[in-house]
DNA sequence: CAGGCCCCCC
DNA sequence: TTTAGAGGGGGCCTGA
């Protein structure tokens, strides 16, 4: 590469972006929110593209920069340049109101705006960054999130493109693109938009060519002009017609897609270069736009990198007090995001590390974004993007194991070090597991925890390191008044790698398999749609309980006194439904609809989406401190609220298969562990005779409170005592248990009280749960895990008994929890010390599930049940069943 | 983006 | 006047 250019800095990095798209992207990433100042203008695209743009200028540093905007939008034209205003539509779009501001906010930041008639603003981006290259410039970077701009992509020019919803950035270099497409470097990648279509930008290619076909199509003939003139050497009848019928087309679409690179633009190094915003100009926007906490964080910021410049504006707001930290901080941390990095032969990638920090000492570390940052004591404070970080130095620092690590969500810290091959050595303090255990329905946000606990708010991930100094003393103080050290030590800390070795392992999903299931639910569903809206004489969206609600009640008037939720709307609830359901026909087929658009939403069309492309394999994230009694919870996807009460639903679990033919699926879950544990915290006589001697637990419960024998229990019976015995576990009532048996206040009365006289430590139990809670003001496990019930004497009485059933309940809950997180802890660890191929994928509360080697099951039977069974001593023998096969739903 | 509603699981 | 009234979760939709 040319470095005759001597007026370009070293590295040098231009970095592009479409102004509309980002506009747009900002504007929908709010869900199109009308977010509006006190003088009721809409600021949310306003918003959105400021905190983009300065997301952009402070991740990736650009030494050169370059807004393109095209001038397509007639609005613009006409607020920005008037001398369109001639020829202005009229057309009102709330986003192009926000055009004059954009135009304010990036003038004020000081970045070029590129723009040329006739042109869209990816002709102008690929101009760029073609004439960029020819310059001898380090690197481009082309912000997008289209994937169109993969042929512009070569050995310097990259796009980069946003992460959503937590998941990292991304460069898309060479590699990336020929992974994405298929197909090697720029020149392929317009062919194959050209062949397949791209529906986002109307380019429409040829219908029935699916990506993998065009990929095989580009393969055998190079181009689209090339296979169309050659179209007659295509094999397969169907696809040789559609390219001969569609050929014209595909190399129209092929010159829709292509972008130009020699747009009339003026191009200069000079005037891309970045320079330091108009501050004073900012200022003014910010506060007339009323976008306070972005003002307070930008300033923020360029106080920190930029205190000549800055600091005046930033400390002129009127913005909360800084914490004393703030002001004691020596080390600082970033030069200015506006100055030209020092010259350096370095990968482009690499700007302006800070690596002069100590490789030993106890330290704290914090990450946010793409910024790592370590704190060896409140003020002595070290940062670098994660990308410059001296690899070495941290990992000499973190493994030693003879010193103390402080940081907040370790899960997360654990995830970002092994990208670098770093392992956690030593005593780990995790901010976040301890204020969980000490107080699990607090929220466990960092700034949340910093704020209640110090009363002050961190704004820069640099403070936040530094408060991770404060917060340990207080939060171990805490920790250890409340006995809560074994249950951290032994079981949350170490169930971290736990749940990271489940989460990477993810688990297999046949997806054929869920395609073809959500095709022929959807026939259905489609079919019931119809018949639904022949029978309410209108169409509507079935889907919102407000127009169902209408329909129902208004329209069709299914009963004269419609049922209201808390809010009083009218209510569509299952079990509301269901009584009504002789009414009139429409509303069995509601709940059919609803039953079939929850699998097909939730399951069948939403997995295949969420598979890992790399891996091949379904990853949920297991959240630690999320539930108020020490549960576990799993999201994106939540895999613990599979079907399996109905046929229908219950197929989804075929599509969970092992690993491959070598492996079978192994699940093991914990019999009737609620009622064990309640049994033997209880002590219960007769409960533990029951278990002991193997008996149907329901059953022998039925024919205590009907006094019969056993044997003469029916059918019934046995249901009534089995929603008895989970009325226990709930916290029970006479109308709760009278809704769930359908029968009367008075009988369902009746059988509690019968219930508490055939288990009378049951009852005390009950009792002594609810003394204890008013005594102390929280409910604990038993391995001291707590839960605050701060309305357990209140005056309300609804408030109290919400509180009291909690009493009950969170101690046998949490207690069947911790014992499963023991047994997880101890099974991951003996499979590892065996080096077992078998791997622990799933948790389901009381159900464990394995992606289980074959020639091993033997041997993962045994270690499983030893540890489900041993996990914690109780009073009862407790059981696990464990079953295989080759997928989920076969394994039970 | 929060809140309401709903429906899956244990 | 009407609803809620048995524990713990998560996802989808709406409406601002």
């Amino acid at each position: 590469m040319s470095t005759l250019n001597s007026s370009l800095p070293k590295p040098s990095r231009l970095v592009l972006f479409d102004g509309m798209a980002m506009i747009y992207r900002a504007y929908y990433a709010l869900n199109g929110a009308p977010r509006t100042n006190s003088k009721g203008m809409n600021t949310g695209a306003i918003l959105g593209f400021t905190t983009t743009l300065y997301d952009l200028i402070k991740k990736l540093r650009p030494t050169h920069m370059a807004v393109a905007f095209d001038l397509h939008k007639p609005t613009f034209r006409h607020e920005i340049f008037p001398e369109y205003k001639a020829n202005r539509d009229a057309t009102p779009e709330p986003i192009l109101d926000s055009l004059p501001f954009i135009h304010q906010i990036v003038t004020a930041f000081n970045i070029p705006i590129l723009t040329c008639e006739g042109y869209e603003a990816d002709d102008i981006i690929g101009t760029a960054s073609h004439w960029a290259e020819q310059q001898g410039f380090d690197e481009v970077l082309m912000v997008t999130p289209d994937k169109d701009f993969g042929q512009l992509v070569t050995d310097h020019v990259r796009i980069y493109r946003f992460g959503r919803m937590g998941k990292p950035d991304q460069i898309m270099g060479i590699d990336e693109v020929k992974e994405k497409f298929g197909v090697c470097r720029c020149e392929q990648v317009k062919d194959l938009l050209g062949l397949w279509g791209d529906t986002s930008d109307n380019i429409p290619g040829i219908p029935g060519v699916g990506e993998k076909t065009a990929k095989k199509l580009i393969d055998q003939f190079g181009s689209v002009e090339e296979m169309v003139a050659h179209s007659d050497e295509i094999k397969n009848d169907k696809i040789r017609s559609l390219v001969q019928q569609h050929g014209e087309q595909a190399i129209f679409s092929k010159q829709l897609a292509t972008i130009v690179l020699d747009a009339p633009v003026t191009l200069s190094e000079e005037s891309l270069r970045l320079q330091k915003p108009d501050y004073a100009a900012l200022q003014t926007l910010f506060t007339e736009l009323e976008f306070r906490n972005l003002s307070k964080r930008i300033f923020t910021d360029l106080s920190v990198s930029d205190p000549s410049e800055a600091q005046r504006f930033a400390a002129s707001k009127p913005a909360a007090p800084k914490p004393s930290t703030q002001s004691a901080q020596p080390a600082v941390i970033q030069p200015s995001l506006f100055d030209a990095p020092e010259p350096e032969n370095k990968p482009a990638l690499d700007i302006s590390p800070l690596n002069d920090f100590p490789d030993a000492g106890d330290v704290a570390i914090f990450v946010s974004g793409a910024t790592i940052v370590l704190a060896f004591s409140a003020d002595e404070v070290y940062s670098s993007l994660v990308g410059d970080i001296n690899v070495d130095k941290l990992r000499t620092l973190m493994q030693r194991g003879d010193t103390l690590k402080l940081c907040y969500d370790l899960k997360a810290v654990k995830y970002i070090l092994r990208e670098l091959d770093i392992q956690l050595a030593g005593d780990i303090f995790d901010v976040q597991l301890a204020h969980y255990l000490i107080d699990a329905e607090a929220r466990h946000a960092y700034n949340n925890i910093v704020l209640g606990t110090l009363g002050v708010e961190p704004a820069t991930p640099q403070e936040s390191a530094a408060l991770l100094w404060q917060l340990y003393p207080l939060l171990a103080a805490k920790l250890a008044d409340a006995n809560l050290n074994k249950l951290y030590a032994e079981v949350e800390l170490p169930l971290v790698d736990v749940l990271i070795g489940m989460e990477e392992e993810g688990v297999r999903i046949d997806v054929d398999a869920l395609r073809e299931y959500s095709a022929r639910l959807s026939v259905e569903r489609d079919q019931i749609e119809q018949s639904i809206y022949t029978q309410a004489g209108t169409t509507f969206n079935i889907s919102s309980p407000k127009q169902l609600g209408e329909v129902l009640y208004e329209r069709l008037k299914v009963t004269d006194k419609p049922p209201r939720t808390a809010t009083k709307q009218y209510s569509t609830a299952e079990d509301v439904l269901v009584k009504l359901k002789d009414k009139h026909p429409i509303i069995g087929q509601i709940l059919e609809y609803r039953s079939l658009t929850k699998l097909i939403g939730t399951y069948l069309d939403s997995f295949p989406k969420l598979i890992n492309p790399t891996t091949h394999r379904l990853h949920t994230v297991y959240n630690q401190t999320v539930t108020a009694t020490g549960r576990l919870s799993s999201s994106n996807p939540n895999l613990q609220n599979i079907p399996i009460r109905t046929e229908r639903g219950r197929e989804i679990r075929r599509a969970f298969v092992a690993r491959d033919e070598n492996y079978v699926l192994l699940a093991a879950d914990y019999s009737q562990i609620e009622l064990r544990i309640i049994a033997s915290l209880a002590n219960d006589r007769h409960m533990i005779e029951a278990f002991a001697n193997h008996y149907d637990i329901h059953a022998a419960t039925a024919a205590k409170i009907y006094s019969i024998p056993m044997e003469e229990v029916s059918k019934d019976l046995r249901r009534n005592a089995k929603s008895v015995n989970f009325g226990i576990i709930y916290g029970i009532s006479s109308f709760g248990l009278s809704e769930q048996l359908g029968i009367s206040r008075k009988e369902a009365s009746a059988l509690i009280d019968e219930y508490f006289t055939q288990y009378p430590d049951i009852k005390n139990y009950i009792d002594t749960n609810i003394a204890f809670a008013r005594e102390h003001g929280y409910a604990q496990t038993l391995l001291g895990r707590r839960r605050y019930l701060a309305d357990i004497n209140s005056r309300n009485a609804a408030a109290r008994s919400f509180a009291e059933r909690n009493a009950v309940n969170m101690p046998i809950q949490g207690t069947s929890a911790d014992m499963i997180k023991i047994a997880m802890i101890r099974i991951y660890h003996e499979f590892q010390r065996l080096g077992l191929k078998s791997k622990m994928i799933l948790q389901v509360h009381d159900e464990l599930v394995f992606d289980c080697y074959k020639p091993e099951e033997q041997q993962v039977r045994a270690i499983v049940e030893d540890a489900m069974l041993n996990a914690l001593p109780l009073s009862i023998p407790i059981e696990v069943g464990i079953d295989v096969g080759p997928d989920w739903l076969s394994a039970h």
